[in-house]
Formats: structure tokens, sequence, C-alpha cells
DNA sequence: GATGAATGAGTCTTCATTCAT
DNA sequence: CATGAATGAAGACTCATTCAT
């Protein structure tokens, strides 16, 4: 197998592995033994356990990134409305989520409770995903299409909070159940709930 | 030193490490030392680390109800507007957690990926909390003050979600810094947020 | 509770617990729970554990030796046959282990696997038992009723190890089972066994 | 160093160890100190303490068995005379015993007071001991040879009690002493003690 | 590169014994 | 004498990481 395949295939195993048991109770052998290889070999391709798991977040967090910016590509910008920019985000998110639930379990619910540095990879993750969105409503505000009275931090961690745990419940927790709902609609009730007090009301009307 | 005393100092000393380090950083060692007490004495009032932990979380749930319905006795529930009562049980909850924000950070940061009981244990603290607020919006939906739109289980995880990451935010990450905000001013600016969106608007105005 | 009473009361819940989990798997909070006495209590009483468990067993040897002496006494020993004497032995034997089960158990089965001097103990007691037979065989054939033959350490050590082990087999392992069998029985069945080959023939016809 | 190879010289140290010292007072330290490896090592090969024990008593009564039975084929069974037989099978066992002092040790006064599960397991050990020279003795009433008055359960008993002590006082307790004796001597006298009262008598005549 | 045996620091947990009240 | 909270030495077991082959 080739070193970039080798590599991957041990990402793949680590990633539900860690999802399944935790960073914690994953141990290097559980990790080699899925991926079929001896236990020294996986030194060959990371440093060590926690770089497996910042390299999993890491490839997370560039991937959302990459997807949020690829999905914009696809709109008219300057004509849509304000709601419907905030429900093509929330979906284009919500769809990222959705589609690796295992990430999804990991970044959502896992990595906690470990060494200081790895501690702060994780919080950073989540503080990324909050700045962005910060900076979304920032920008919203000074093309006055949101309510400038809304405090821009404070709205940033309600839908930061709202989107990570309403990932976490429908994509880890109800996946797979009666209660598990599609994407669209839970983007559309996401919506609902926020656009009215989010948006300069002339605006949606 | 008394028998009640003791378990209570031991549980204050666990409460600030396992915010400080998480649970499994956390050694039964450091516990110990800063109770100063010997190694053994801990396990006269805890059957293992778990329980220290598991007390822990216990007492903060029974302790989160009871503040609600303190709280709710100095309300007039039949004459107080949809919106002064969401503001009211958003600003008890912020209270609750801004009181005590080690609890608040093991609460929403730390114990996971933990043992499979452990996991169970904090998963169905934070489902617990989304099941309350699930019923109340129900109940609002019953007596016509809620939107009936809304799905129930989607709102009341996005309120969940928003309110533990805003509680996280400013009471353990921003804590004590220029950012941080009164409770006052988060719980009005989360009822300005969602009001508009949930409540039925000639109730509002 | 006067001081000898509450020292035989701990001897009795001492000798339970021995008997049913052995030396190492009984705890001091063990007896003093079914002694209902306080943890440190038993310390005024024996200077520790061990002191306990080789209290027990000297008691155990002491009672063993009295009661052989004392049926001796109600025998004529010119006039008694040599396999009526064997078969009173052999009977005294296995009616004292019958009558106290649990420090039969003990004797037999448990206290082994302890500190060095406790396990010279436990062995000296059984080397007392199998030297106490070795005299009487000795004995026996000075007065030319056993056979000269016969190597005296050799069938000491067989008898001692028929009679330790048929004792554990009935009193405690068949013990109320269909199998058990009365002392008797076994005394009977063990002279039938051993006689022919012990006793000068002509003695015995 | 193979693996075969070290879990073999493991088993080496930690029988001439749980020989010296008993079960409890042998610590895994003792164990891995004596075989030069590391800590952990011991348990790349055993799952604990007490797998390393049974391993132990197992590889023991299977050796045990094996060696019974490659002895037989050596006799001419139909010709043999029951004392030789009652003779041989003894010797056998007897310089099973001998050439094994260790085990010996282990097996004849070790192993007890442990954990509920590794009590049985000694436990049936001796009983398994116990069932074979059971049916041997069943098989010589079915063909005449053994008196059938006897009671089978007991005699087993009777001779494996006798066989057992005699092994642990011969081959432990007064190994390398004057007392000592050799594995035929031990057997001639077991034969002679046991011969009379065990055989019909015009089988030996 | 791949292997897997070996390492040993690090932790939890137990339990006989002490001692202030 | 009785109590039972406190002690801390001792011991089993884990697991990320290394390294000779």
């Amino acid at each position: 197998m080739k070193a970039e395949d080798r590599k991957t295939s041990i990402l793949r195993c680590a990633k539900t592995l860690f999802s399944e048991k935790g960073y914690h109770n994953t141990q290097i052998s559980d990790i080699v033994n899925l991926a079929k290889i001896a236990r020294g070999t996986i030194y060959q391709y990371f440093k060590n356990k926690d770089d497996v798991f910042i390299t999993l977040l890491e490839g997370f967090f560039k991937q959302w990134n990459k997807v949020l910016i690829e999905r914009d590509d696809t709109l008219d910008l300057i004509a849509i409305k304000p709601d419907d920019f905030f429900h093509h985000r929330i979906k284009t998110t919500l769809e990222f989520f959705s589609a690796d639930h295992e990430l999804c379990n990991i970044v959502l619910r896992m990595g906690v409770g470990l060494h200081e540095d790895l501690e702060n990879v994780v919080k950073s993750l989540e503080t990324d995903i909050q700045k962005i969105i910060r900076n979304e409503i920032l920008l919203g505000q000074k093309i006055f299409i949101i309510n400038a009275e809304h405090d821009v931090d404070l709205v940033s961690n309600i839908l930061a909070g709202a989107i990570l745990r309403t990932s976490y419940y429908y994509f880890v927790q109800e996946r797979n159940t009666e209660n598990s709902k599609s994407v669209d609609d839970i983007a559309a009730g996401i919506t609902r709930m926020f656009a009215p007090g989010l948006f300069i009301s002339e605006k949606i009307l």
C-alpha cells in the first residue's frame, strides 16, 4: 500500500474508534487492530496518539471551510434575500455534519478532558466556528440587514450553540430513528426560529 | 472532622480539579492533596473516582431543578407575559450557571470520552435539560402563546444549545475579561433574539 | 459484655468467616461487622489479624488432644482388641472434626499461602497430628500388635493423609448431600481398609 | 526471545516462587524480577496473576495424566498381579511428584484461601485425582480383584489422602534430610500397607 | 518500511492498623 | 473500654512508546 493511502486508512479507522469510544478509551492497539497493521507502523505516519487526533480535527475544519466557500459560489450574493442566505448557510453546515456523523460525534461530544494542549485544539475549533458566524453577523449589521441591536458575540454564540447541539441531536443521537429529520427541515426550522428576531423586518417582508 | 463535612469538602476539591483539568487528567492524588487528606480516606466516602464524579453531576442537576422551582414561586404565573416568562427562565438558568463556573465548565465541556457508564450519565444530564425546555414549549403551544409551527424537538435543542454554549462562553471562557457580560444583559439579549420568532405576535405587542 | 465473652464472640465470628472465605479473603471489617463491634475494638483483644487466626488454630489443637485423652479413659486399654482400638481412635478424631465443620474446613483447606510465620504454624499443626499417630504406631510395634515391617513414618503419614482427606471429603465437601456418611460408617470403613495390613494377623483372627 | 520460550520462562519462575512463598505472598514484581523482564511484559502473556497460577495447575494435571497413560503402556495389563499394579500406579504418581517438588508443593500445600474462582480450580484438581483413583477401584471390584465390601468413595479418598500427604512429607518437607526415602521404598511401603485389606486374599496368595 | 516484543512510568484501589475523642 | 475516621504502604494492572530484527 502506498504511504498516503496507509495514512488515510489509519485516519479512517481512528475516526471510527474515536467517535465510538472517545479519545481516552480508544487505544493505539484498537486503531492498529482495526487498520490491520503492526503496533509500530502507526508511528511511521504519526508522531503519537495526539497527532492522530489533531490531524483528524484539522482535516475536519479545513473541509468545513472549503465546503462553505464552494457552496457560496453557486449563489448570487447580491440578489439573495437575507433569510435565504441564512438558510443557505445553516443548511450547508448541517449537510456537512450530517454527511459524516462520526466526525460530528467527535467534534460535538468527544475529545475533551484531554491534556491542556489538546484541549486547546478542540476549544479553538469550536471558537473558530463561532468566529466565522460572528463575522457574517457583523457584515449583516453593516449592510443593514441584521438588527444592529443584537450583540454580535452573544448572537454568534447562540447560533453556534444551536447549530452544534441540533447537529448532535439529529445526526448522532437520533440518527436512523423515527425522530430523525431531513437537513432541509432542520435548516428551515432553524431559519423560521431565528429570522423574525434576527433580520430587519422590512427586508423580510 | 464530621463525616458529612469531609464528604462535602472532598466534593468541593474534586469540583475545582475536574473543572480545571477534566476527568481523565484529574488524579485521585490531586484530589486528596487539595483536600489535605490521606490517599485512602477518599475511599471511605466514595466507591471510586467515578462515584465522585457522578455524585457531583447529580448534585448539580438536583440543584438546578430546585432553583427553577423556587424562582417560579416568586412569579404571578397567570398574569405574566410569555416573553417575560421566557426571559425569567433564561435568566434563572444563566444565574445558576454563572454562580458556579466550575460546575458550569464540567457540565458544558468535560466528562466526555469516559467509560460508557459515565458517558451515559453526562448525556442524560444534557438530555434532561433539553427535555424540561421541551415541555415548557409544548405547554406554550397548547395555550397558544408559542407559535405552533415550530417543531418542539428542534426548538428545544436550539434553546438548549444556545443556553449551554452561551453559558460556557460567558461564564467560563470569557469570565473576568472585558468581553464578560451581566446575566441580565445575556438574558435580555437571548430573549430579544428568540421572542419575535417564538411567540405569537399579538401576545407580544 | 464481659471481656472473656467478647473475645469468645470475636473468635466465633472469625471462625465462621475464615472457614467460609479463607484467611486472605476475610477482612478485619468482615469480622467486626459480624461481631457487631467497632473496628478498633478487636485490637483490644488481639494483637493483630494473625493473632486471631493462630488463637483459633491453637484452641483447636488443644481441644482435639483433650478429647482423645478423655475418650481413652473410657476404655480398658489392656483388654481391647487392636482393631477395636484403631477403630476407636479413628472414630474419635472423625467425631471431633465432624462436630465443628468450620474448624475442620480451616484446618484442612484454608489458611495457607500466608506469611512465613503463619505458614509454619499451619504446617506444624498437621505435623503434630502425624507425630501423635506415629507414636501410637511405634507403641503398637513394641507390643507386637502392629506389623514391625511397616515404616513408622510412612504409615503415620498414610494414616494422617487418609484421615485428613476423608474428613474434608465427608464433613466439608459432601456435607448434607446424599453422599454423606455417618461417622460410624466412615470409621468402620477405614478400619476395614487398614486392619489386615496393619496388624499381626493372629491377633485379628 | 521467542514468544513461546518467554511464556515458558515466566511459568518456570512463577512456579518456583509460588512453591516457595505461596500464592498470596508471591508478587508480580517477584516473578518479573526473577524472570528478568519488565513489569508489563508478563501481561503480554497472561491476563493477570490468577491466569499464571491456573496455567501452572492445568499444566500439572495434563502432565500427570499423560505420565500415567504412558507408563501403563509398558505393562502387560492382563498378566500383572493386582498388588503389582497397585504398586506400579503408586510408584508412577510418586515419581511424578518427586520429579517436580515445586509443583508438588504448590498442589499439596498452596493456592488456598484464594478468590472463589481459584479456590474451585484447586478443589477440582484434588477431586479429579480422587475420581481417577475411584474409577480404578470400581474396575477392580467388577473384575473381582478388589474386595467389594469396601465403599468406593471412602477408599478412594483414603488412598488420595495417603498419597497426597506422603508425597508432601517426603518430597517437600523431608526432602534432602536423613529422613528422605527412595520412591521405590515409599511405593513398596504403601503397597505393603494397603494390599492385604484391599485385595481378594486368594489373588494375593 | 514493517513488525511486535519489551518497556516502565503512572494510577487506582485495598486494607491492616492507629489514635484522638 | 469503645469508637470509627484517618492513615499510607503495598500491590495489581494499563498503555503509549521504543527499538532490534
